[in-house]
Order: structure tokens, then sequence, then C-alpha cells
DNA sequence: CGTTGAAAAGGACATATGTCCCAAATAAAA
DNA sequence: TTTTATTTGGGACATATGTCCTTTTCAACG
């Protein structure tokens, strides 16, 4: 983590993400700007919390690990969003690990200072409230697609939804973050692929996937498009 | 659903959930008190958002069905809870049926009254925060261990949560709601039951599930109870 | 008191998914 | 280039879970 002591900097992303008035002036001095490196840690499941941060740049992936070592990869993140929100609302330590996927800017403040300053500032709670119920949908669709649909649906969805016309190359890094994301085995993620790519959906190279057919993975995945 | 017209009920369940202030007072005139009966619906998945309800009385569950045509029960939900408070945020349709399970009572407020008097007043904007936040949590955790554990866990914590030292019998009725509530067919449910039966941990009668021995499930279940 | 029908439980089988381990492919080192 | 290590993919098998249908149980009714 790098503080990048800019104002003009941090003024530009609060306007690009139309948050002027979240933040009441008084705050104004204790906010500041960090740069995360891809594939640092911004918070550990577990710990403290001491920063609240907004996500204005770059990508994360939100995971948490389970007794038995596993690792269940709950979203990606992209901007404009909240890390450290409900442990901020609920006064509880970090629920999940937080690590930057690409180079990542964040706007974060001291949750003291918060509390000192936007706990009776509406536009600001306002925020914080449009932030947490998308979160919710998204979260709560996310469970119903899981225990609705087999794999074969969720990953056809998962491609669709990291892949564009532009975009048609996904590679292994990525499939196995993916595999976690779905929550199977890379065994079995790797079994649905081959037989997608025998449908011709998809092609398959050592080390990566390229999307061949929309149209087929979209019938596959039930006209439904994972998380979005 | 029928209307309680009595402002002193309203108040004494207002003062029981500490929310004197939630409501600003200008909102008081828009506030009702509504009664449920066992099985009928608050709302409907699809319909718009009329009134925002707090549920201060009884139980009611959540649920929603698929394009298939299954049920999936996503939460059973007690006071003190609100309702259609995601919908309000994102001002979307209802997102999932809700049911009263037993006698319940709410207070509703149609929303543009809402809009109009609350969205300025922290206290109430931090009362939702708190629901919604809590809500994410809870939904949270509930995805995160329906993709790490198999039915036998969650069917093992969920009796554990659903019983207790003094209540220890469960209706079949309740016991098809808990299929659907942990993601799994009548059929494989009833499988588990005769495992957990064996080992001595539970009595299948028909109809009914007798808890016998809160250990043996605590085992089962990994330490963890479900949705607490 | 038998008859019939609904609700609940269970059997048989098919399929989905996980685990373990080995083989193929590539990269790194000698 | 050969050898070795590492990563990636896949085979074989075990287990978990779903679907369909039959059996059982119980209760209402004639």
């Amino acid at each position: 983590m790098k503080e990048l002591a800019d104002r003009d900097q941090l003024n530009a992303y609060v306007r690009a993400h139309q948050m002027e008035d979240v933040f009441p002036k008084s705050l104004a001095p204790y906010l500041s700007l960090y740069l995360f490196e891809p594939g640092e840690w911004i918070c550990v499941q577990g710990q403290a919390l001491e920063y609240v941060y907004v996500l204005v740049k770059g990508k994360v992936k939100v995971y948490t690990n389970s007794a038995e070592g596993k690792t269940l990869i709950l979203s990606f993140k992209t901007p404009p969003e909240v890390i450290g929100d409900i442990e901020y609302i609920e006064e509880t330590d970090i629920i999940n690990t937080v690590e930057a996927v690409s180079p990542v800017v964040m706007i974060g403040v001291h949750h003291t200072r918060l509390k000192q300053h936007a706990d009776e500032h509406p536009p600001f709670l306002r925020f914080m409230l449009n932030i947490i119920a998308r979160k919710f949908y998204v979260k709560s669709t996310s469970l119903s697609f899981h225990l609705m649909h087999s794999v074969d649906v969720r990953l056809a969805s998962y491609l669709l939804s990291v892949s564009s016309e532009e975009r048609k190359t996904l590679s292994t890094a990525s499939l196995k973050d993916a595999a976690n994301l779905i929550g199977t085995s890379y065994r079995h993620m790797n079994r649905v692929l081959q037989s997608f790519s025998e449908n011709g959906w998809i092609e398959r190279k050592r080390g990566s996937v390229v999307v061949k057919d929309r149209e087929g993975l979209y019938e596959a995945s039930g006209q439904s498009i994972y998380e979005k």
C-alpha cells in the first residue's frame, strides 16, 4: 500500500463518481488516497477494522477461507464500491479478505473519523444505503443462483459475464479463480469446459479458454447472466 | 391483511423495539399497524412496491420461485426486521415473496411517504443501515455456508438452530420447509434424516422429528450453527 | 370394519460432483 | 540438449444428490 498525497487527484476521483456531497467538508482532512499493487491485500479476514475504503479505480477480489483450507471467492468488485462498510456498521472484525487484482486506487478514512463526522450526514448515509442495498441484492441473487443451478449453468453464465465480443480469451489464472467463484473443484470445471468445447462453444488451449459461441453459452446458462 | 386502527398499540410496538426516533414525527400520520394471518402473503415477487413494513411481531418466510417451478426458501425472519427495504432503496419491484408463518404484526408506511419524510432523517437512515447491513451479513454467511458444506452439515446445523433443549420436536410441515431452505430435495433430506436417526441423534416418527442428541448433531454440523 | 385416498417415506436408478492420483506439457535448470 | 521440476489436464473411482415411482401409513368415509 502506498499513499498518494495528491489532493487534486483525490478530488478528481470524488467527482468522477459523483460523490461530492457524500463526505462532509469537515471530513476532508482525514481522507487519503491509497494505491495497492496486484496481489496486495487490502484487508484480511479476522483483523480489526481500521480504514473504510472507497474503491475508485481497479478491481478487487473478495474471498473467504474455510477452516478446512478451501478458498471461496465471493465476488469481484469494481468502482464504485465500498470495502469495510458492513464491518463499519456492524462494528465487527473484517469478515472477508480483499485482494487487489489490478492496480487499485482507494479513498480511505479511518472508521473513527467517519463515525465522528459523517454519522449525522444524510448524503453519506444514503450513499452507504445504496451501496449496501446493491451489495445485498447481488449477494441474494448469487445465493439463489447457486442453489438453483448446476455447475454447467453457473460456468456458462460466468464465462459470459467475464467475456465480451472483444475480450474472448481467459487465462488459466482466472480460470482457477472461476472455479473458486462458482464454488466447484478445478477438476470438475475442467470436465465441464471439455463438454463446452465439444459443443463448439469454447476452444480449449493449454492455459486458456477462448469463447467461440456466446449464443450457445447463453442457451446453456438458461438465459441468466451471472452477477450482473 | 387487516388494519389495526390502534395508535397506542402501534406506539407500544415502536417502543418495544427502541424505534422511538426512527420515524420523524411528521411521518406519524402515515404509519399504520397491520395484521396478517398465517399463510397470508405480505408481498409477492414481481409486484410493485407499495408499503415498506417493519416486522414487529410474529414470523415470516421469505422465498423465491424459479422459472422451473422450484421453491427456494431464503430465510425466516423475526422482529426486528424490515420488509421492502431493499426495493425501497433500489426502487425496484418486489424481489421475493414474503409470507406470514405465524400471526404477524407489521408497521406499514407507503414508500412515497417514507421518501418524503424520512430521507433526510439520520436516525431513520441509520436504522435502515443497521437492518440492511445485518441482512447482508446473514446472507453472506448463508451463501458461504451453502457453498462450503454438504446437505448433512447444513441439515444438522438447521436442526440445531430451530430446536432447543425445550423445543425438541419438529413437525413435517416445517421439515418440508427445511428442505427448501437448505436447498435440497425432500427425498434427500429424508435420506439424511434416516442416517441421523441411525446414529441416535434424532428420532424419526411419521410426520415429525425429535432431536435426541444435540451434541451429536453439533459434531456433524462441524461446529457451525446455521444462520445465527 | 373394509375401502379409498391423501400424505409421507423409501427403493432403484441416473447424474453431478469431489478426491486422488497419474500423465502430458511446459518451463527451468544443468 | 537432456534432465528435472512445475504446472495443467484428465482417468478412475467414490460419494452426494436428484428424479421417478412404488410402498407404507394413516385418516376419512361409506
